[in-house]
DNA sequence: CTGACTTTATTCGAGGCTTAGATTATGGTC
DNA sequence: GACCATAATCTAAGCCTCGAATAAAGTCAG
């Protein structure tokens, strides 16, 4: 397929036009004089364009600041109540869906118990199509300012309207979530995004967590699972077929222990939670696993530091494979261990880094908490409204 | 740094004008109107453009095809002769120094031999100088045509103007090259790129070799050491501090053997070739590790199998991570190795891969050869003619 | 209270870019 | 030789961003 490199004139200013809202999104509330700086446009474009927007309604004044001896600054910032996204957190055991504004304030939510080992994937999605309903109900948001659904999931999306899902823990082979959720929707013309949710947690740490401001980075999600989301030249890095950042099934000892996916060796099968707890020899069904694996690390056992040497292995080919600005550690299990465990991380980490420098420091923890899923699941329906993936290449970084 | 991600007109042509020199240079010999097709521009931003193209002369005539009942078409090429590049791959045992034309046809080169084990970088770079100039001379190039000199070296390189390089077989701790050959240089004002080896080697196969065509790829080269190049959207990826794509020094065995980096359990530990032998209790100095693992190989010893075991953990692990189009093996010891067991580490790496798709036969073996260093190097002083870096994201892909 | 000064924002003409559509060039075919 | 087909170029038009000038909205000294 070849996708046109072509640019007109109006992509130049489409592009622009997104990095102008980035600015101002992730800038905080900013001056025109301000923005112009920030982006390097000129004064002028900035003014016309930030014209456009208020017209708009995507921009909105912002109070004004004033300065000594000059004419004070207007400050603008995007428009909270512009659009509404929905986001989906799929996970084990329960379906949770939330509305939030633009400026990611949550709304309304509404949980679905989903019974622990049966995820009936019609179940599932009239669970989504449920709480989409009742979050946009709740919330009194009006219907057409609801700009799309996300939704993250375990396991791998496949590209294509289908968003064909395959999650082994919930015994997915081939689900078409996507196509279940367009044809149960009560607003049909809703986009939907499903992607995993591993990666929509990575977004959400790389927009407002541990991740804002890199333009290279590496996001460890360790839950019972572990699962991860890269990000190179400031955007998620995909792959070819959408599935790239596996990081899960990294292999840290060949020939080691069956890890779910049936392959050997592979990073969950060492530092899931899961496989942590079943390496200690401790028996605990998914309700029980946080306080089982607290447990462990409160008794000092020696489990816990053969983890912390594993965890460092992975990272340090984390590292030399991508030589990241920053890795950030999240999931519950990661910050469990990750927040009594940094330093010792860290030093596993650096003690398998010759090939090149290291930074201890540039390993560090999420700050979004395990419930970020849903979160990042609504940022991937905002993500268009600021140039979509071609957010890839110049995020004013301002930090 | 805030990269202004700023854009104006003038970008705008600089962009279409590289995307259009591209499409030629990749695409061999084409026809404005083709050239239209494949760029996505109007016919008429291909004809000016190209006449500009053609005033400048780094474009040029290429006969004509005459079809059935219409105006013939004037082909088009990139003129070969617009430019040169040096080319320079400083390897274990000599130094070797190429001079190229835009087509990348050999026109000139130079060898200086290298006591094993003494790799005393003022001498290196005295070499180097000598080389260029040698090239020069024997090529009958005009000096102010040569665009640059492009240099492939062992370990990481920072990047800056000093460009410090970092190798440890070559007992190389901070050694200034890029300055060393300003010093020294007869034609001081010649821009030098100095690169590792693996990516300039990495960079040959992507434009030249079996990763033509890929926008998302791993080209894994096997020498004496193990090294590689990652691509993403269709550029080499080379993270926060330029040293990404350390292959060699992914882990793939916890606590394993120790690495020459100093690590345990690294890739290169298990596949160099010095690895290899040394697993097999063979001594072979570098001058006969080629033979010597030529002969394991026709043996048929254990070691091989191991190898290629292995060898499909680490790829599974970069299959997983990156979920590449395509993963090319390369390298003399990569070749020798995949010429004969292509199959059996297809099966290898396949069987460590169930997390996600995959297709065996998206590995295939390096097209090029073991001495595409140079060209490769060479191609980093091209690159900027066709728009640098800013190569990533547009590639016609005409494949 | 007034006038000088500062800082911010907008307006306007200029210079570039790509495009669609018309026009010119170049050959085959009947 | 008239007519047709295809390739390349020319022209006018519509956008875009920019620099410079201009307008707007304050502060502050006297």
């Amino acid at each position: 397929m070849v996708t046109s490199g072509r640019r007109t004139v109006r992509d130049l200013r489409r592009g622009n036009r997104a990095m102008l809202l980035r600015a101002l999104y992730f800038g905080g509330p900013a001056s025109r004089n301000e923005l112009s700086a920030a982006t390097g446009l000129s004064p002028a474009t900035v003014s016309t364009m930030t014209g456009d927007l208020l017209a708009e309604n995507v921009v909105v004044e912002a109070g004004q600041v004033d300065s000594d001896g000059g004419r004070p600054r207007m400050l603008l910032k995007v428009n909270p109540a512009f659009g509404y996204a929905v986001g989906v957190d799929v996970g084990e055991t329960q379906v949770r869906v939330e509305l939030f504004d633009l400026e990611m304030k949550e709304r309304a939510r509404a949980h679905y118990a989903v019974r622990s080992a049966k995820h009936d994937p019609e179940l599932v999605a009239r669970h989504i199509v449920a709480g989409v309903d009742a979050v946009i109900a709740e919330s009194e948001v009006p219907a057409d300012q609801v700009l799309g659904v996300g939704v993250g999931v375990p396991g791998i999306v496949e590209p294509g309207p289908d968003a064909l899902v395959r999650a082994k823990t919930f015994g997915w082979e081939a689900v078409p979530l996507g196509a279940l959720l367009r044809a149960g929707a009560t607003l049909p013309e809703l986009p939907i995004h499903v992607d995993n949710g591993a990666k929509t947690m990575g977004q959400a740490e790389l927009w407002f967590g541990s991740g804002k401001g890199t333009r290279d980075a590496i996001i460890v999600l360790m839950g019972s699972g572990v699962g991860g989301t890269i990000v190179t030249d400031g955007a998620i890095y995909r792959g070819a077929g959408r599935a790239a950042g596996e990081v899960g099934h990294l292999k840290i000892v060949a020939g080691g222990r069956i890890c779910r996916c049936g392959a050997r060796g592979c990073l969950e099968a060492y530092l899931g939670a899961e496989a942590i707890l079943d390496r200690a020899g401790v028996v605990a069904d998914s309700a029980e696993e946080e306080a089982a694996l607290a447990r462990l690390l409160a008794e000092g056992s020696p489990v816990v530091g053969e983890t912390v040497e594993l965890l460092g292995v992975g990272l340090s080919s984390l590292v030399h494979l991508f030589n990241p600005e920053r890795i950030v550690i999240g999931g519950w299990a990661g910050l469990l261990l990750g927040g009594r465990l940094l330093a010792e991380i860290r030093a596993a980490t650096a003690a398998n880094t010759h090939a090149l420098p290291f930074q201890p420091d540039s390993v560090v923890l999420g700050r979004l908490g395990p419930d970020a899923v849903a979160l990042g699941a609504a940022t991937l329906v905002i993500e268009p409204v600021f140039g979509g993936a071609a957010l890839r290449g110049s995020v004013p970084t301002t930090a």
